[in-house]
DNA sequence: TTGTAAGCGTTATCAC
DNA sequence: GTGATAACGCTTACAA
């Protein structure tokens, strides 16, 4: 395999001359033309470990997330390898519920400089644990969290999602809704329920306390907590779940309680998860831009490493969307 | 940050000693125990970029996957990523669909020394083009494809996988049993119809060639073909699809032609997504050992690197069990 | 515009 | 068992 000084001698150039020509340096261009055909005649490709050793830089972008399985994050990993494919950085994946702690990962990963940047992708219940284990002047982003202190996050427009659902389901003519949330220490899931409430508050309903539930994001959880407002004295006519799993859950508990969705119960999720075109009835849910907030984080974190843009603590919103199915319909 | 030469300083012996005590050379043990005190103290993690040019070796194993919206391949990357987290190596991952060729890829991590070695998540019809582009020397392994020349695979068991599909089915009474197939390309697709049609000659049925399609491994594809075959005069009382999705596409058939599954049809599915718990009705599939692939092919491309094994073009066949749901039903 | 030379932080080969 | 010393292959002042 051909290193710079083979190029170097080759092409009758010193090896620093190869280099610039390889990096865009300022170069006689003829001498350029000569270099880059030796460089494409010896297939000559610059070592990557030997060029960050030289640049301190790693050239990679750490990535760390929850799991793998799940559609919204393997969309947002995608998103994120698709716009890093067209940079010169490469993706090292971690996937963090299956390790003790993500803390210990993100360090190795930063401590042998493996990585330039991190983008990080939900921390949910333990954002916090990582306060202070990040130098400083670590580029990072968080996807789907919020921002903490000098550390931006991109996430869907939760509120607005949630105000999205509300107003699905007023227009409806629904005035008796119930709320599946996520844990009480999940942000999103309150910034959810923020948006819905609003959207009741609008149009002068009051969302009755006895009907929100507080779940795990988990199917059975949500299963659990809809038996639980299924089996009320006077139970809701329409579900806001935030997130698809527990609004399967849901489906379950109706079945097992034999109320029909949409007839006498509509439900609306929140993901919109590939499976939930396929549940039958198919289920009203809002989209997260899964994709464009994968290319988001990449290309702000891009920016941050290149110094195009400060380090501050932004919270990048994308815009979310109701997609309405069948799983919903106007009270009789 | 502090290096290896600040390490040998503080613990007054040269860096070289500092070295073998990260990895486990000879050293005193008093000698050993003052230097791991000096390293934890200076909290010292060895430069990787470093390490990669004096090791000659990168640390990295490359993954190249099509696509990570399908819990097929999503789960296989989890598999790898998790006992990956248990080596000294990183995981480079790669999504081939959308760029232009997975080769230029390949050779890139290859060329500039990113990758020690690659596991190849089927790379499915241009495998072929993959010929010749690999180093002899490379540790690669392919899953869900098939061995090639000097590289390994490891695959769920299709051809076991189609014989059970076909025991299902037989058992149940089904005689006319239709088939739809992935491209005529599909090495694994016809492994699948081997298995199938293996099943039947054992129980002396002829698979009518008439009941046989092929298609493309997706949900349209797949309602196509089953359009067609169930427009035919006398068609199939039970269809095994070599793919979930095409299952999926053949409910939206059945769906169109009120058709009732499983009381008029019966289907088989392949790769038990995890939609394929949540369709109406829940679909019978053929469930391949997504994790445990992953973790094989780490295993054995681990035993590559570290000579523990020499390379062979080995085929690994990993068990697959039919999930029994209720797409399927005796024939009445 | 180009070349020289000194890093970058490890590991490996010798001696001692 | 330990320490010099020379790689490893690139980048980048500093000179010319």
């Amino acid at each position: 395999m051909a290193n710079i000084r083979d190029v170097a001698v080759a092409a009758n150039v010193s090896p620093a001359t190869v280099s610039r020509v390889i990096n865009g340096g300022p170069v006689n261009a003829k001498t350029r033309e000569r270099v880059q055909q030796i460089i494409h005649k010896l297939d000559f490709k610059p070592n990557a470990s030997a060029r960050s050793l030289g640049l301190r830089k790693a050239g990679m972008i750490g990535v760390i997330v929850p799991s793998m399985v799940y559609a919204f994050y393997s969309q947002i990993v995608e998103g994120i390898a698709r716009s890093l494919a067209e940079s010169r950085y490469e993706m090292a994946l971690r996937i963090s519920y299956h390790k003790s702690g993500a803390e210990e990962m993100i360090m190795r990963l930063l401590g042998e400089k493996r990585a330039d940047a991190l983008i990080i992708i939900t921390p949910r219940d333990f954002q916090n644990q990582l306060e202070g284990v990040f130098p400083n002047d670590l580029p990072a982003v968080f996807i789907d969290g919020f921002p903490h202190r000098h550390i931006s996050a991109v996430s869907g427009d939760n509120f607005d999602g949630g105000y999205q659902a509300g107003r699905h389901l007023i227009a409806l003519g629904h005035r008796d809704l119930g709320v599946i949330l996520g844990p009480r220490s999940s942000p999103e899931s309150e910034q959810r329920l923020d948006g819905f409430r609003f959207a009741l508050n609008q149009a002068n309903i009051e969302l009755n306390e006895v009907y929100i539930r507080y779940a795990d994001y988990m199917t059975e959880g949500g299963q659990k907590a809809a038996i639980d407002l299924l089996d009320l004295p006077k139970p809701p006519s329409a579900i806001f779940c935030v997130n698809d799993l527990m609004a399967y859950g849901l489906y379950l508990a109706a079945e097992s309680r034999g109320i029909n969705i949409p007839a006498k119960l509509s439900v609306v999720g929140y993901d919109d998860s590939p499976m939930s075109q396929w549940v039958r009835p198919t289920l009203t849910s809002v989209r997260q831009p899964t994709y464009a907030m994968g290319e988001k984080a990449v290309s702000y974190i891009l920016d941050l490493i290149q110094g195009r843009t400060k380090k501050e603590s932004n919270e990048f919103l994308l815009p979310v969307e109701l997609i309405n199915r069948s799983s919903t319909a106007a009270i009789v």
